[in-house]
DNA sequence: AACGGTACCAAGCAAGCGCTTGGTTATCAA
DNA sequence: TTGATAACCAAGCGCTTGCTTGGTACCGTT
């Protein structure tokens, strides 16, 4: 055991105390129905009353957030129990007061982003009238959900995957179907002639396309725009020969 | 703790037989320069005389290729060294006999696989001429990698980045940023007015619409071939007006 | 005042982890 | 024949892990 102050494991935190010590919890703030915006905050106000995710201020839902903030960051299999109690200010093994095991808690992530990124794309959708318009916007809810800005947790859908069981697989992929419907259901209204015909391989690609800006785009960074980045994304399955 | 038969971690092995034991060793076979055709089994050859690889049947490239393969299918973190050795044929610790721990065998991996890939790819340019068969090239070149045909492991160096040190991080960039400027200097030769107009946000678009279809595409199912995705992907990038 | 439920603490167990140590065997050049 | 080196075994150490157990404080109802 080294005692460097480098962080060997390349977790991203580099503990300034790490002698041994008790458990001790910290403070604990949001979740994964953390609103950015008026309206994300209504619906996740809708979504909390309706049962489909936990309210962020409750027990469960700062659990839910602290896990979701952790296992974004350093992966499912490198947080422990013990950091995730640390997080929302508890100690490591009143978690299991609430959850049944640390996979149950992934599943249970997973099944809340889905639901919160499901109804945020919907109403996004339903607020353009014009097809590329709307394609245009799923691009861009989709972007701002890869980029916790608005559905903190989103990428663990993709990065975690594996880690689950197949019957939490299988739950987490029953809410994931609606979501894609949505997609599907946008590209197939594209004109013809504009690229790949096929709605469903075009939705498989740029969905790809999509997800794989988490590891270089910078929202913060003054070079490329969100806004243009999706207008950029859009040409990949929307040439643009057709107004 | 249960007994039961079903693997709770996901990790795709079921043992038949999990009850307190001994290590015991296995067989072994194969390694990252695993060629799959008479022109990539010569290439392999001059990547190991020219020392960028190790021998794929020597004891440290067939470690390699046994880590790689775990790694591939389980993932860093839950791949023990007792599972690595056991698919080598060996004890646990007479891996590190090769190498200093396990991170750094990690590392190790993706060094070479970077190596091939890269290697693979410069000689496939190079067999076209045309602009747009290049960069077709380019992309089925990738393709076969991801899904196993060619270049085992490849899929590790996206899912399993993060896994590494920041210092680890900085030396496989180095060797990987040869093998991302094949791609762009291809996506140059690109006639104005085909799409995406940047080659590196083109490049960084297309490449994450390749790498997510290791989730979706089945290179054996008889329905959509890699043929055809090739040149369906290849539209992203190259609107289909000009020829 | 008595009760039941929720939310948590305090302590620790059993198992598994990466890795070390000291020794054994096979190979091959001098 | 000797000796250096590579490849591996056998055993286990020290630590971390997910999770359990038994108990306590607080809350709103009745």
């Amino acid at each position: 055991m080294s005692t460097d102050a480098i962080d060997v494991k390349n977790t991203g935190v580099t503990s300034s105390n790490n002698k041994p010590q008790k458990e001790k919890p910290a403070r604990a703030v949001g979740s994964v129905g953390q609103a950015k915006s008026a309206e994300d905050a209504t619906l996740v106000r809708a979504l909390v009353s309706a049962g489909s995710i936990s309210d962020p201020d409750g027990p469960r839902g700062r659990l839910i957030g602290a896990a979701a903030r952790l296992f974004q960051d350093k992966g499912f299999a490198l947080t422990t129990v013990r950091d995730i109690a640390a997080e929302v200010g508890i100690l490591s093994g009143s978690i299991f007061h609430h959850v049944k095991n640390k996979e149950e808690l992934l599943c249970a992530i997973m099944l809340e982003v889905t639901r919160l990124a499901k109804a945020r794309m919907a109403a996004a959708v339903e607020r353009q009238t014009h097809p590329r318009d709307r394609l245009l916007a799923c691009i861009t809810c989709e972007l701002e959900a890869i980029h916790g800005l608005a559905v903190p947790g989103f990428p663990i859908l993709v990065t975690e995957w594996r880690c689950l069981s197949p019957a939490n697989q299988a739950k987490v992929l029953a809410e994931r179907e609606q979501y894609e419907a949505i997609w599907l259901q946008v590209l197939e209204q594209r004109p013809p002639d504009c690229g790949i015909a096929d709605p469903q391989l075009a939705r498989r690609l740029l969905l790809g396309a999509l997800s794989h800006t988490h590891n270089w785009f910078k929202p913060r960074g003054r070079g490329l725009t969100m806004k243009t980045l999706a207008e950029q994304a859009l040409l990949t399955v929307w040439s643009n020969s057709h107004h």
